[in-house]
DNA sequence: CTTTTACTATACCTGTTTTATAGAGTTTGT
DNA sequence: ACAAACTCTATAAAACAGGTATAGTAAAAG
């Protein structure tokens, strides 16, 4: 289940990308506009600042803005950055791998092949999924390219 | 996230599976064998009985077995049971929609769309995954054959 | 027909994660 | 200096995961 830190994650984003030609965007405003909660936004923010995705302006006229283009901004990774691991099991994760203790033997584990599958067809979407695609979806209502399988 | 609920639903059931010539299997033994705790267990084992999936015997000799043949119980569905729905977001929910308050417009919501996606390729899976195929893959440690589609 | 075996049902508990909120601190522009 | 605006730490309510306790029901053995 995707948790409300990374869907706001993911509309800030949408809303800066938008916005980009604005200049710096306020917490404030993104807050009031996206009806997101002003301070979970910021610490939400400043987690996707730290990640390089975004970067902040200080005092006056500051706020946010993105720092890398729309179509280097992946959904995988901003969800892996706010909710952690794709995988719906430890056993099966590329980016956090660990032993489940529950299931004895690794290659003889059926749970595992097959939360395998899930993880990768999950990871095959999110991972070839940019922010520039997503602001062609809430144009079209729907995927505009494909990516390749 | 596959919570251990499912995880332990899906193990006992691979071992119902493989001691259905045995008779009924006993709790206690189902919990030992498996490393389960018992009254957790109980609880699994008793949801799985409601659903129809598995059945029981009461009293000396008694114990649990299933009740469906292996090849019309599938994956997703012993998920969703212990789980509850698979979608990402409840707006992408087949077996349980809701609303999402957060994304004004359905008809223009990225996130929408990708989680769309998203659902339908774990549903793919996890709905075309029988009991008899996990038996297989614990088997060969890999999917044999593949489902359509 | 009583005892033992074994499943059934409900309620409870405890730690972690999610979803925030409060408030002090820091940086910057004017 | 002052105010705008981001930064950081601490705190907390609510939901959930994972497990425990207790009492009850049904069936078979003897």
């Amino acid at each position: 289940m995707l948790t409300k830190k990374a869907k706001y994650a993911l509309l800030a984003l949408i809303y800066l990308a938008k916005h980009q030609n604005d200049g710096p965007v306020l917490i404030a405003q993104l807050a009031a506009d996206e009806k997101i909660p002003r301070k979970f936004l910021e610490r939400i923010l400043l987690d996707l600042k730290n990640a390089g995705i975004l970067q902040s302006k200080k005092g006056k006229g500051g706020g946010y803005s993105l720092q890398e283009s729309t179509d280097k901004i992946m959904v995988g990774d901003v969800i892996r950055l706010m909710d952690g691991p794709i995988a719906p099991v430890p056993c099966v994760s590329k980016t956090a791998y660990a032993k489940c203790k529950e299931c004895g033997d690794e290659a003889s584990c059926a749970i595992r092949v097959v939360m395998k599958e899930v993880r990768d067809a999950i990871a095959e979407i999110v991972d070839n999924t940019s922010l520039t695609d997503m602001l062609k979806m809430a144009n079209n209502g729907k995927r505009v390219s494909d990516y390749a399988i």
